[in-house]
DNA sequence: CCTACCGATCGGTAGG
DNA sequence: CCTACCGATCGGTAGG
């Protein structure tokens, strides 16, 4: 066959940062001041560049927020997509490798995934609307894993939107209060989360399952 | 009795909006362009104030932010702790009513809801704290309820901390996405994340309750 | 002498 | 990718 070796467990690998130094300035000072609360020439140092290094690399503020923005929703969306189709099994399969796939994505990658979560109020019109497609995009795959799962009987929600909707909230919020520095690490907390995710769509939750003590 | 016959089920009320004119003002520009992204003229204008005006009612724009945000983390206080203490059942029915509050406050006074879980960043050293206490408190008063229904038998979950953290947060991102104008009223949704909130923490989920069809 | 403001403009700084 | 700047607008305050 002639499909790609490699692409299989990549949605796991947060290994590279591939992100442009001007950009990695940037998502720091909006981690900490907002993308409004932060100024040009801030970015300019935190990316070791004069004011008008930074605009030789990106035309404006606005620019530099898109381009962090829409990276990481990109950056989400092949992971998830990855995460699924490497589920060999049933919903439950795809339901745990999607919910994993997030929380990793939110700890791993927690400052690009909280100014996305965060900022969408900066977006100009355009970029706003191309940003809640993408949202919208990562809900219905969700949506439609749980709904695939009601069907096959694996899932008791009587309101498949409602739940994927509050279990896609729950780990999108994990960027807001998650320390990498804490009790749990990604992996943990991401075994964690599948469980109560399970509950919250009326699955069966696996209480002797691999999870280390 | 000499217990106050009213207070008892104020935290359904959300009759009266009780905010000064200046911080409903404001509340309203914070919500479409953020703190930093709001100007004194723009909260002038709101609330149809001269920018000195603005100034006669607070010290400065921080202390615009600070009133807004304390004042809904004291009213999402007061609502819980009322919530809480009408419960006259075990955990389940302090946890349904804790739940149902949340859903109640996040959607009737979604915009300071927004506000208050977005904003912490734009806050001064002091008033972060101060905030952040709040937050915990509230976090804390969720996590006591589930730990008393793990230990009564009524929640299965293995991590009662991350799935109270779970499900304080599926409730707050409610004020995220919630529109009055969309399919749901306020109570209905609450209906509904009561038993996502309880299958996320283990408990058993009352399929046939009284939620009109 | 108080309150609730107003028209005008201050010293500095923002994005570009 | 820098120094030297701009048009405009910022948060906050003066006297009345």
């Amino acid at each position: 066959m002639s499909t790609d070796a490699v692409s299989a467990d990549t949605w796991h690998d947060y290994a590279r940062s591939q992100l442009h130094p001007v950009l990695e300035g940037a998502l720091h000072c909006f981690t900490l001041h907002g993308y409004h609360g932060t100024t040009i020439r801030m970015i300019a140092a935190a990316s070791r560049l004069s004011v008008a290094g930074v605009y030789h690399h990106y035309p404006s503020k606005h620019a530099i927020l898109v381009a962090v923005m829409s990276q990481a929703m990109e950056d989400l969306w092949q992971r998830s997509i990855a995460a699924d189709a490497a589920a060999q099994g049933g919903p439950v399969d795809r339901f745990v490798n999607i919910v994993t796939c997030l929380l990793e994505f939110h700890t791993q990658r927690r400052d690009e995934a909280f100014i996305a979560l965060t900022e969408i109020r900066s977006l100009e019109a355009n970029a706003r609307a191309d940003h809640i497609a993408k949202r919208d995009r990562q809900q219905r795959l969700v949506e439609s894993v749980v709904e695939d799962g009601v069907a096959a009987g694996a899932f008791t929600t009587e309101h498949p939107r409602d739940a994927s909707r509050a279990v896609v909230t729950m780990c999108t919020s994990v960027s807001d209060w998650y320390r990498p520095d804490g009790a749990l690490s990604s992996s943990e907390l991401a075994a964690r989360y599948c469980g109560i995710a399970l509950g919250a769509v009326g699955g069966h939750t696996q209480t002797g399952g691999p999870v280390s003590a």
